[in-house]
DNA sequence: CAACACCGTTGTTTATGAAGGAACAATACC
DNA sequence: GGTATTGTTCCTTCATAAACAACGGTGTTG
């Protein structure tokens, strides 16, 4: 086969494969004619066509009509469908996600350490019009983001070390990026319990990250409420901070974390 | 490559594409070994492995620890989260699910056509201990299920006829495999606006299904509930159907359905 | 109404990239 | 400490996927 295209990383991986995969994460952004999908990923015509034909006899993509455009079809949900019944935070997290979100008028997410990243892996979209735009299964930074911050805060500090050897990126003029400056701020996040971001990643976003414990107190996943600065009801304020920490709370009891009694007051 | 094992259906399709999905949906089944999946397939360790390997670079697999099992990886979410976007239906369905099944005490499901096959689309488990098994993105029979006499019945005769072109296969004694009686019970069905199923796919399981209607009044999908006929408190009883006709037509209302006003009584 | 432009599909050919087989490195288990 | 089993990596080979061009539709336009 030819390849007149640049071939950068083909280091290891099946070509075919990861081509498959570009193929349907196109078509997971709306229904794509074969054309269109073979200029956007600089394939041939052809080789679109059969793969699109492929995807489509195993369930994965769809042509509504005879020689018309494709979209996605409706075998990646049985994929995720398996994948929620698998993980149980996921699947407890949902409808905390869905009170979070409507009773904190912002978006809520639910992020994880998965491989080596930092992955939203469950997400409720704000009941309000303007809102951030996120996407399942996407990643978060992990300097410059209240879910990043979170997860590593809850991690050994020799284990968070490997995740900040690489160099820093500055965002925005709001990033935290001296390692000294950062590591206040884990110790910080820890005693308090929560994570505050205004900025460090996207200008005017603002967000809120709280631990979520498993049974054994760990910090096994962070939850997030954010939402513009301006223009909606979500601030960063001790409302929102305890609205979050109230849903953390619940969640992580869903799990089977049982709070340390408080302790008795003295006197 | 030698191909020693039988290559009966490789008219086209990508086979290292099929071969990869079907990887996948192996470890939907839970997390697996590289030997393991290589037997299961019939295929080579060293295939196993680098396909994986791939998968895992993509997102769609993880290595939880090195040298180890894989199992599915959350970049599947991402797909279902893009296929529900552009899917109202299934979006609108999933409260009506929920609510349904825990009222029921069932398992509620929703179908519709896609390509050439009735899918589920979303599902909600029965609340009871003893339920059904079913798979979202699965298929489900035309002629021996609710679900599926739903869809037909809803259809123009020319379409419903190219459903039933095939001989009808005999699932159980109940099993309709009679033309005429299968005739009859679309007209009932249409009639009545639901559709029962005792035994006629698996014995002992039983089946009430309704017909989700857009903005137009036209049947585009099915919503159910299912259960053993025994042992639990689901029963194709009038109680329960009044509950799913209830459901349906509120899942109708939300995709825009105007109910026709109620015939004025005569005298 | 014919000519055109565009789309998705399908042959055919070729060398590339995936499969095979075996050896390798880690574990876990006697 | 040996042994069995795991996942990984080499290297060779040829079957397979990519390229390219021609095809058969559909809708549009002069």
């Amino acid at each position: 086969m030819l390849m007149q295209q640049e071939r950068i990383e083909n280091g290891d991986g099946y070509q075919t494969v990861e081509r498959a995969f570009e193929l349907l994460e196109s078509l997971a952004g709306g229904p794509r004619g074969v054309t269109e999908l073979a200029v956007e990923l600089g394939l041939e015509k052809s080789t679109v066509s059969r793969m699109l034909k492929t995807l489509a006899g195993l369930g994965y993509a769809v042509q509504p009509e005879k020689r018309g455009a494709y979209q996605l079809g409706p075998r990646v949900l049985y994929l995720a469908d398996r994948y929620l019944d698998a993980n149980r935070l996921i699947r407890e997290a949902r409808p905390v996600l869905e009170r979070l979100a409507l009773e904190a008028r912002a978006s809520a997410h639910l992020a994880r350490e998965v491989g080596s990243q930092f992955l939203v892996v469950a997400k409720e979209a704000s009941p309000e019009l303007i809102q951030v735009a996120s996407a399942v299964g996407g990643s978060c930074v992990p300097h410059a983001s209240a879910l990043g911050k979170v997860l590593l805060a809850g991690m050994k500090p020799a284990l968070r070390m490997r995740w900040l050897q690489e160099p820093l990126q500055r965002f925005t003029e709001k990033t935290i990026v001296d390692r000294a400056a950062l590591a206040d701020e884990f110790e910080l996040i820890e005693r308090r319990g929560y994570a505050l971001e205004a900025g460090e990643e996207h200008l005017g976003v603002g967000c809120i990250g709280a631990p979520v414990r498993d049974a054994g107190g760990r910090w096994i996943a962070a939850l997030s409420i954010s939402g513009p600065l301006r223009g909606t009801p979500f601030k960063l304020d001790r409302e929102h901070i305890e609205l979050l920490l109230a849903h953390a709370r619940a969640l992580s009891a869903a799990l089977g974390y049982r709070e340390a009694p408080a302790a008795a007051p003295v006197g």
